[in-house]
DNA sequence: CGCCTTTTTGAGCGTATTCAACATACGTGG
DNA sequence: CCACGTATGTTGAATACGCTCAAAAAGGCG
């Protein structure tokens, strides 16, 4: 089992105020006044891939929005090994259940060079009221972001799981997409790591997606949803 | 496809403050003087398996509290086929998102005989922040569960998760439980009719399991367990 | 440059799927 | 009450798929 630690750096005290998301955030709906009744600090932080932001049973102190990139939130089998059971990205909130409950249920890392800011549990228990509607807005996208798992990378053949992986890494019309470990692909989809990469061969040859830097893939779109929605991968 | 409909018979206006499993539904903080105020119909139903409490994207005007039996949330795939992607069982609450949205996300459809209660979603809204800390709580659960069927019944071998899923059936010290159609333990488990039929036979041929009835088994749960842990599933 | 981790590929095997046939249960009407 | 028809459950045989184990290749990092 590898060592993962919080590897953060301190990246700078957020000006929650200014924030370019702010729409998509918890703290939408707050004013400059109730913003000036935060005094505990709001840290902007970096994750470099592969760091964790926290780790299952960990005192829950706070939550995390994450502004960019992507984090996977693991838990682990009764046989040591572990599964993917959801994905973050840019808007979601990682740690949600700091706000109910004492302890975290997951180990939330990195996938992506990513930045979140990082909500201290006081915080939101102080502007609990002015957050409620936010914040019942966050559990409703962690509910659906986890069904999204179930439906989209947990149903299929492999190659329908990957194909619809590929589709949910980027917008369809963003260029490029980032791709993170075959360890990881396989925890996620439910599949082997072997499996994972021989796929990701698999589309390569079929130029599905094509390599144009280590890990970062241009895609097909059109022939990615094919393979997605029926399992037609004959040539 | 189906046809699914809301067959639910009218079983009597509840009197909530009375509800035995009151301690764990939504109204659990409220007072004599809250309840007073609340003058939308609560109603009491009974559905029979297969009736559906709701279709996706039909109109959500009410939430329901699942006081026995066990209810399915399917969504639907490109291809026409569907993943049940959460189970719900006592105390759950089917159609949360009526709390923050116009619209239900999931058919959500009776596997057993299940009795609910229906609480129009005005009644939230209005009681809405006496209702707070426990619409966290319920929206804590329904990740839980989710999360719960990725990591249990999505994930390693059709023998596994089919173990996995009596063990979740009933608590251990439960005599009995009650399975439901073939069809739906696939949907379910993510593997086919036919292979979830295969595996409930041949846990019937192994003794981890007993018919007593139609649909009604006796449980080996240490036996299960092994199975579900280890994939050791050899004679 | 060598060491370590991650990725990739291969071969053989076991499992789950497919497609088909058959059995059983259930509900309806004769 | 039984006969029939449909829906559901069960089983078989062949195939395809994903897994295991093993080994080689390709990055990172000291």
């Amino acid at each position: 089992m590898r060592e993962t630690e919080i590897q953060a750096a301190w990246y700078g005290l957020a000006t929650c105020e200014k924030c370019a998301i702010r729409h998509l955030v918890l703290f939408a709906d707050l004013t400059s006044e109730d913003f000036s009744t935060v005094h505990l600090p709001i840290e902007d932080l970096w994750l470099p891939p592969g760091s964790a932001l926290y780790q299952p049973d960990q005192d829950a102190s706070a939550l995390f929005t994450v502004r960019e990139g992507l984090i996977k939130l693991e838990q682990y089998l009764a046989d040591g090994s572990h599964r993917i059971v959801s994905l973050l990205g840019p808007g979601d909130v990682a740690g949600l259940e700091a706000s109910v409950s004492p302890h975290y249920e997951h180990a939330a890392i990195a996938l992506l060079p990513t930045k979140v800011c990082r909500i201290p549990r006081d915080v939101v228990t102080r502007l609990s009221p002015k957050l409620n509607r936010q914040l019942m807005g966050k559990w409703h996208d962690m509910v659906r972001r986890s069904h999204q798992c179930v439906r989209e990378l947990s149903t299929g053949s492999a190659r329908q799981r990957l194909a619809r992986l590929f589709l949910l890494l980027a917008p369809a019309s963003t260029e490029h997409c980032r791709l993170f470990g075959r360890d990881d692909v396989g925890a996620l989809l439910g599949i082997t790591t072997e499996t994972a990469c021989r796929m990701v061969s698999d589309f390569k040859k079929r130029r599905l997606i094509g390599e144009v830097a280590t890990n970062i893939f241009s895609r097909d779109i059109a022939g990615l949803q094919a393979i997605a929605d029926g399992d037609d991968g004959a040539l």
